[in-house]
DNA sequence: TAGTTACTAGACTAACTTGTATATCTGGAA
DNA sequence: TTCCAGATATACAAGTTAGTCTAGTAACTA
């Protein structure tokens, strides 16, 4: 049985390193909002980093995990599926905790290219591009990659706008553009 | 006559705060490296958070402007010089000292909304899609608006994609679909 | 010469940082 | 009952943080 306690750690460090920041938000303060002792935590983790590497990929998982489900929900068709992306992110961006993309916001705070927790949030960027340019090849695009790739762009540079340049239409811009890419691919 | 002191300290501040992060370079560390007294820091700015706005407001002038000169300078036509961005890019993400964009940096560390420091980066924004849109209507595009915006997308991805997720064509990938949308708007 | 301005050096505060050490408590199994 | 793992509270170490205070220096100008 996996310690309760463990990811009670997790949960809690996620919800305010996503709203805070990773070095905004000190441990005292995830153990007073959790309520479990110091020690507990330096018994699971050995450090913050291994803390912040744990919320990073638990939350890579849920996020593709949640991610997919619903734009599968919301279509059936490949083809459709693509444009359905971006309602998907609308819904994300407009969801009342919503923060920017907990992976931008961690490459930004940890720069060092070889650093462990960079490279989780490189490993979550190049799932995403797998599973939307396998989309892509589904819906038989002429050239899936560069169809695949085009849309995640078009995703990533949605999410910055829409919480860095407080644009709240981005997501339905990025639906538009993302419509030109598909027919410029034959779908 | 601005004073010297004040610039040589906003000018090494950007470079750690680009190079490090914002909250993980200290006043001590700009100082040490600046070689100038405390009391001069704050005798030019009252606290850290106007020092770092001071660099973000040095960087939007100095990026911009840079950004448009290079972009300019590739071409002379609209229509070729909305495909030269992302020339400027690639060359911009091989520089050696590249690490992001400041703002979008700086937005992750200091997320809340009404943070003077999160909006100057929402402005940055809010200049560049302006510029793209304005080079979008020049060349006599169908949707100006709309082309301006997908490329901005574009454009904000392939940093995104480049810095955080390592991918190294990140701003060619994007120029491929920048064509495509070109195409779209009868360019 | 006297005054003004810009800067410097360095001590200092008070709070906060990550991480460790110690000693205690609790619930369940042998 | 005894033993032990897991968790607890609390104090602590050692360093860093932003920011203040005081006293002094160097250069320019009336």
């Amino acid at each position: 049985m996996p310690s309760s306690k463990r990811e009670h750690l997790v949960d809690t460090a996620m919800e305010l390193f996503y709203k805070n920041g990773f070095h905004a938000t000190g441990i005292d303060k995830i153990l007073a909002e959790s309520g479990v002792a110091k020690m507990t935590l330096y018994k699971h983790f050995k450090s913050k980093d291994e803390l912040i590497l744990a919320t990073l990929r638990k939350r890579d998982e849920k996020f593709r995990n949640d991610f997919m489900h619903d734009v599968e929900s919301r279509a059936k068709d490949p083809k459709d599926r693509l444009i359905a992306i971006f309602d998907t992110l609308d819904d994300w961006f407009s969801s009342r905790d919503f923060s920017g993309c907990l992976f931008i916001n961690a490459a930004a705070e940890y720069p060092e290219a070889d650093c462990p927790i960079h490279n989780t949030c490189a490993e979550n960027k190049r799932l995403i591009v797998h599973y939307i340019t396998d989309l892509a090849a589904k819906a038989g695009a002429k050239d899936a990659k560069t169809l695949g790739q085009g849309l995640m762009l078009l995703m990533e540079g949605a999410v910055v706008m829409y919480y860095v340049g407080f644009q709240k239409d981005a997501a339905q811009q990025a639906k538009k553009s993302a419509q030109l890419l598909l027919k410029a691919s034959d779908l």
